[in-house]
DNA sequence: GGTTGTTTGCGTCAATATAACGTGAAGTAA
DNA sequence: TTACTTCACGTTATATTGACGCAAACAACC
């Protein structure tokens, strides 16, 4: 019997978008190419699945050796079939996002890639591959998971006031949210605990503390988006 | 330079959970191995995926050939990388969920099957490979999908009830739903458009027949599910 | 032809959730 | 002390929801 990986197979790449927030910005971790296709050009981070790894092996590989972070927040996105997304032959892509808070990593550009830099979401360059599609595909899927899960305090620090996480909400769904119908619905849910401590050294009055309760029964809040009209 | 399916690839295979509704029940369709692995097991439809073809291409080679079906609702549900899950060898799965009607179609065993059979998905008998994983997440998914999407009449026939849409919802989510709160909602979307028709021949009243909304502005409605405590 | 039992379609109402906005305390800078 | 800003907590009008009531429509029966 003729061994399945002997048959001709399409390969299969994990594409990673890798979400930071930092400076009141939403970020995508992009990768400057060295070599053809689409040398010189930015495109997600990548890297082809090995027979005996399993899809998050894939992804800490990438992680690791490409950008040097691990122990992130990695989710499964979706997989891309379209026959032309890779000039040099059938490769599936199977997607994941990860959010990661840029201050705890030094991001450092693997041998593969001549750069890696942070864009602000909503000032792309143009991508190589499909990877526009797959960075709109996760971007969708952020702004849709944080109305429901407490995912926002995986781009924050541990520590953090209810308007830090207030302002990133605004960031994310890339638009206004009422400050104080917001501190509500995030108190309610339990989505954090108040530390008493509270942050030194702003210039107005400071703010508490909080942190992520771990411990949430999940599905506890549903934030709502303003009908646009 | 080496062609890319000259390394070492995972086969990939596309499996299918069918879902049909009928006589109050909701439905998956099983299909009986003929071969080795998991010769007279249950597993779902599947089959995989050639050089030239797109996901959807295989759909529905696999509908059509293994179950003489076609033009159905289809959706991407998620990627299965378990190393262990098929005994041959590495094989990644990209999993689909469709919904048909069960009344428009005559459901062929094909040649590789020993029959092919519908379950009550609430009464499944083991499964092959990861099936029952798979076949786990596209029922969840189905569930959450319903809450804001009007998919349920991809299950019926184009004229339904009222009553039989809310019958559909109770018995796609486990639960019971206020017939009026429900009817109220479904209405105010917008989901159904009333014929004028009635359905004739019953005992009692004579419901009027609607057919789907298919210019529905998305996302127009949300059905809550019963907290259970 | 009236009675009975069931389903259907429409309404009511109290409880809850939401959106919009007010206000005073805490803090820095002058 | 004053001016200015942010923070924390309220308030209120409106909308939505959940839990029911009820009468018309229909078949079956006496």
């Amino acid at each position: 019997m003729k061994l399945f990986h002997e048959y001709r197979n399409p390969s299969l790449a994990i594409d990673l978008v890798v979400f930071g927030y930092h400076d009141n910005t939403l970020s995508v971790l992009l990768l400057n190419r060295k070599e053809e296709p689409f040398k010189d050009c930015w495109t997600l981070p990548g890297g082809f699945l090995q027979m005996e790894e399993t899809f998050l092996d894939t992804c800490s590989r990438i992680l690791q050796t490409k950008l040097g972070m691990n122990e992130v927040f990695l989710e499964q996105l979706y997989s891309f079939d379209d026959p032309g997304r890779d000039p040099r032959g059938r490769v599936i892509a199977v997607g994941y996002y990860a959010l990661i808070n840029p201050a705890k990593f030094k991001i450092v550009a693997g041998s593969m890639a001549n750069d890696v830099k942070w864009f602000n979401v909503r000032k792309l360059p143009v991508l190589g591959f499909d990877h526009k599609h797959i960075f709109k595909a996760a971007l969708q899927r952020l702004k849709s998971k944080i109305l429901y899960h407490p995912v926002g305090f995986e781009l924050l620090d541990e520590l953090f006031t209810i308007t830090e996480l207030h302002e990133l909400y605004e960031c994310i769904l890339h638009t206004t949210l009422d400050r104080r119908n917001f501190r509500r619905k995030i108190l309610d849910a339990e989505y954090v605990i108040n530390t008493g401590m509270k942050r030194e050294g702003l210039k107005n009055r400071h703010p508490e503390l909080y942190r992520f309760n771990k411990h949430l029964k999940k599905n506890n809040f549903q934030i709502n988006v303003p009908t646009e009209s």
